[in-house]
DNA sequence: TTTAAAATGATAGCAATACTATCACGGATT
DNA sequence: AATCCGTGATAGTATTGCTATCATTTTAAA
């Protein structure tokens, strides 16, 4: 069975919303499957609009160009982690236990959740893994950054500091030891991936396992 | 007076070596400046032709494209601190001490460091902090891993974890821990100045002093 | 059910990008 | 004096990143 939770993103993002009509989830979806397959150098709406059987300018009227897809794609696996921190950790005291589910969360939610129909979140991961942080290095930041682009960021790095704090409330940096934790499980998997001698995880088959426990010996070894 | 040294880097990174000629010195030096100013997307040779007075296809004599010209530029900026590295902790026996001087150097060697004249070090830490991730996202990093393009980067992070093992021989994850402070490093600055939500590090004038605090608490809490 | 509105498709076009090719020139090398 | 090398000048080409227009289909309202 699938959610059928509607993601809620920021509308600025968008030209026409695309979770509205059959078209914009097909944008959606196979954007996602052509960006990982190809690249986001390489990517572009001429492209996807003939994998989709549609044109170019049908996709413009969605999204005002391939930079703003990729935002909405990555500020949608933002707010679902979010979301997905949110449903685990709802009934749990534990504020360890807690960030134990964020961590496993960061690491392989994309591997254990029921997806809407038309996002594969595995491959929205690799995406998110490969190209997220494309989104935001760009020259025109702060201008999206005041329109309100990254606030799936901040908000779901925000109830991970919450649960920071909530370990060890005297913790100083709780908003940068959350934002690291996050970029440091990507970074950690891509270079396991596809530069090894930038990291220890040399295990390619248990490789998410292995992530998993350096982030939690990270963490604890921070928090205590 | 400004250091001699030639940085050494793969040759399979350029066409011809930009140290060896006068237009090669100008590309580099400019090409810095040029990126810096208007973003890597919207960089493009005929704008740095147009800017050192030379030509387009001049330059593609250099670099095959602007990407490997990208690389070019955090390779050397890599090895430069590798290099940095090795010269500050030369005659320095606490290991811990050492590590202070790692940071201190991630965070602001390019302001306090005599300079290749053609080489603006403050500017190209800039293009590292906003830039460099997109040297190695990338659809063939396997094969441009293969030609040894991004060995600088792990000779430098190499340094790096053999001081981390110096401090604590039993931490388990020494080249994670040395990336992942590097690219802590990097990241919090560009927080700090375009996406402050996602960073503690609030105070716009002490910021360089505060990050490396905050690293330098990172570090110790991992090492203990 | 008809009628209007909205969304999509089809096609064209245009300026900019990312190159490649060719030739001419000038300075250094032998 | 001949030649080689690096650079400049110019041209050209395929692709990209759009925008515009109009015809057609789908949807929703009257």
């Amino acid at each position: 069975m699938a959610f059928s939770i509607k993601i809620s993103l920021n509308e600025n993002l968008y030209l026409r919303d695309p979770q509205e009509s059959e078209l914009g989830k097909k944008i959606i979806q196979h954007g996602i499957l052509l960006i990982d397959d190809i690249g986001f150098e390489s990517f572009n709406f001429k492209k996807l609009a003939k994998r989709i059987n549609s044109t170019e300018a049908s996709i413009y009227r969605y999204f005002e160009n391939k930079h703003m897809l990729l935002i909405y794609l990555v500020s949608w696996y933002w707010e679902w982690l979010g979301y997905l921190i949110e449903i685990k950790t709802l009934n749990v005291v534990n504020p360890r236990k807690k960030l134990e589910i964020i961590i496993s969360t960061f690491v392989s939610a994309s591997m254990e959740n029921p997806a809407i129909e038309y996002v594969n979140e595995s491959t929205l991961h690799q995406i998110v893994i490969s190209e997220s942080s494309k989104a935001y290095h760009t020259k025109d930041v702060d201008d999206k950054n005041e329109k309100g682009f990254f606030l799936n960021y901040k908000g779901m790095l925000g109830k991970v500091a919450k649960v920071i704090l909530e370990v060890n409330p005297n913790f100083p940096y709780p908003i940068a030891l959350a934002s690291n934790l996050f970029e440091m499980t990507n970074n950690q998997i891509y270079f396991s991936e596809h530069l090894p001698r930038l990291t220890d995880i040399k295990n390619k088959k248990n490789k998410y396992a292995e992530i998993e426990k350096m982030l939690e010996y990270f963490v604890n070894k921070m928090l205590n």
